[in-house]
DNA sequence: CTTAAATTAAGCATGTATGCCTAAAAGAAT
DNA sequence: ATTCTTTTAGGCATACATGCTTAATTTAAG
């Protein structure tokens, strides 16, 4: 079952807003890789949008990143 | 990598967060299945608090309850 | 220009989300 | 008790998230 094009837009859009509150901080992706205990790989794969993170991994972005899930995940 | 006892609490806040939702609109797991267009067993899963659901089926689950993130998920 | 840092990219192994199916158990109503 | 609805539960197959690794490419700094 691949991903409709909204699904593809929620996760680009995801990604988006990680990747500008991240540079908004001036962290680089394996800095916050580090702060939120997930691979590098991994960070760069969700600002890509090329993934559909678990509920987990959004909360300790969110904790990371100190922010609410409102305003990365786009509705 | 199993889940550990914070992430555990996330998925069991999450899913006490649709359920009561969804009886606040007196909603069957199917009717919401169907709203969402999610499996029912996947809504029971969820519900359960027994799997980690991935950001697009978090989104479509919003949609059809018409409730923010914030309002679901527990940071 | 040269070097170091940061990002991009791909591959593999493992675990798990999801859809689909069946069926049992619990609840509700008569 | 019987019937109908709803929830709970498990299994299987497929797809994909994640960690880990390596390496290429781009960007920044000197």
């Amino acid at each position: 079952m691949p991903l409709n094009p909204i699904e593809i837009i929620t996760l680009k859009d995801f990604g988006e807003n990680i990747r500008r509150i991240r540079l908004e901080k001036q962290w680089t992706m394996e800095y916050l890789a580090n702060q939120a205990n997930v691979e590098l790989s991994q960070i760069y794969r969700i600002e890509k949008g090329k993934i559909n993170p678990k509920l987990t991994t959004i909360v300790i972005l969110c904790k990371a990143l100190e922010v609410n899930p409102d305003q990365i995940i786009s509705i």
